[in-house]
DNA sequence: TTGTTTTCTTAACGAGCGGTACAAAATCAT
DNA sequence: ATGATTTTGTACCGCTCGTTAAGAAAACAA
C-alpha cells in the first residue's frame, strides 16, 4: 500500500472529522485555515497538500457532514408510509440539529449566511434542494401508491418539509431547546396531509 | 439648526438605506467597509465620524430595517383574534422576504451565520427572541379572552412562527419564490389551534 | 550508499480587512 | 478678517486572511 516518499504523518479521516466540527461551529468564511490547521493537529501547507484549498477542503468536510450527520434524511425516506417518512424526517432533523456535545444547528444551513461569498453558498443550496428532490420523489411515489391522497402537490410537501427544518436549524443556533424543536415537529404534522388515521398518536409517544 | 463646521456632504437618511442594502445582501462579516461606503456614497471616514465603527453602523442599519421591512409584524400583533394574528405574521413574513427589487431572505436571519464573530449574533438573536416574546404575549392575552382555547401554550405557538419565518427567509434566499412560502403559509395555519370556525377559508382567498 | 519521491516545518507573500492621522476645505461666531 | 469647529479627501496603519516557496526530513527503490 505505501509507496515511496515520506508517510504522512496524521490521519487524513480524523483530521476531516475536526475540520467539519471547525467549520460546523464558523461557517465557511468564519473558519480560517489558521484555526482549521490547528484543530485538525496538523500546519496549514500540509492541509493544502492533503485536501487542496478552503473550498475543496469544505466541500470534504460537507460530504463527510452528510453521511455522519444526516443519516436520518435516508432513514426517513424508508419508511414505509409518506405520512411517517415526514414525521421521521421532522424528528430526526429536530435530534440532529440539537445533538448534545455537537455544535447546535446544521452546517448545510448555517456554513454560509449569504450568497457572492464564492462558489460555496450554491454548493450549500444545492444540498439543500437535493433534499428536497428526494422527498419530492419520495412523495410522488405515495401518490401512484395511494399512500398519499390525489391532489397533494408532492413539491409543496417536500418544500414544507425542508423549509421547517432549515427553520429548526436557525432556532437551534439560537439556542432553542431540543424539545421545543420536537414539539414543533408534532404540530407541523397536524398540517402534513392524511395522518393515515393510525400511526400518528402512537409514534410520538414516549419520545418526550 | 447649523452649527459651527463644515456641513455635511450627504444625507445620513439615505447613507442609512444603502447601508441596509449592503448588509442584507452580504451579512454583517461579508459587508467590507470599502464596499458600504461606495454605496453609501460617502468616504470611509465620513462613515466613521457619521455613524461609528462597523458594529454601531450595523445596529443602526437593523434599526432602520426593522421599523421599514417589518412592520407586517406590529400590522399582525393588533389583528382581532390569535389566528388572525398568526396569519398575518406568516403572510407578511412570506412576502417581505420575496420583495421584488429587494433582497431575498430577512436581514436579521441572514446577516450573521454563526456565532462568536463578534457580539453581532446575540444582537440578531435578540431581535429574534423579542418577536417571539411580543408574539408569546399576544397569545397570553387571546388565552385570557378565550380567543385560544385553554391548554394551549402560547409560547409554543410563538416559538412555531418564529421558526417557520426563520425557514422562509432561508428558502427565499435559495430561490423559493413568493407563492411556494404563501402555499406554506396556509398549509402551517392548518396546524395553529383553533381555526375559530370562520375566517380561514376567507382570508387565503384572492392572494394567489 | 545514492537517488527519487513525498511530506514535513518555517517563513513569508500579496491582498483585503477595520480603522485612523493629517491637512485642506467649508461653515459659524466674533 | 480671524479663530474655532466640523467634515472632507487622501493616504496609510497594523492585522489577518488564504496561499505558497524553499529546504530539511523520512520513507522507498536501485
Amino acid at each position: 500500500m505505501a509507496g515511496p516518499g515520506r508517510p504522512r504523518a496524521f490521519d487524513t479521516d480524523e483530521a476531516l472529522d475536526a475540520a467539519v466540527e471547525v467549520f460546523w461551529r464558523r461557517g465557511f468564511a468564519g473558519a480560517s485555515l489558521t484555526e482549521l490547521a490547528a484543530a485538525m493537529g496538523v500546519n496549514k501547507p500540509s492541509v493544502y497538500g492533503a485536501f487542496g484549498d478552503k473550498a475543496q477542503l469544505f466541500q470534504a468536510a460537507l460530504r463527510r457532514y452528510v453521511e455522519r450527520n444526516m443519516a436520518y434524511v435516508a432513514d426517513a425516506l424508508e419508511r414505509p408510509t409518506a405520512w411517517e417518512c415526514a414525521q421521521a424526517f421532522l424528528v430526526g432533523n429536530a435530534l440532529a440539529v440539537t445533538m448534545p456535545g455537537r455544535p447546535a444547528g446544521c452546517l448545510s444551513v448555517q456554513a454560509i449566511a449569504t450568497p457572492d461569498d464564492s462558489g460555496e453558498y450554491a454548493v450549500l443550496a444545492e444540498n439543500r434542494a437535493m433534499v428536497q428532490r428526494m422527498f419530492a420523489d419520495r412523495f410522488r411515489r405515495a401518490l401512484a401508491d395511494g399512500d398519499l391522497q390525489a391532489g397533494e402537490d408532492p413539491d409543496e410537501l417536500a418544500t414544507f418539509l425542508i423549509t421547517l427544518s432549515s427553520g429548526f436549524a436557525v432556532r437551534a443556533a439560537d439556542g432553542t431547546p431540543r424539545q421545543s424543536l420536537l414539539a414543533m415537529a408534532e404540530r407541523a404534522m397536524a398540517a402534513f396531509p392524511a395522518p393515515a388515521a393510525d400511526s400518528r398518536s402512537a409514534t410520538f409517544e414516549g419520545r418526550h
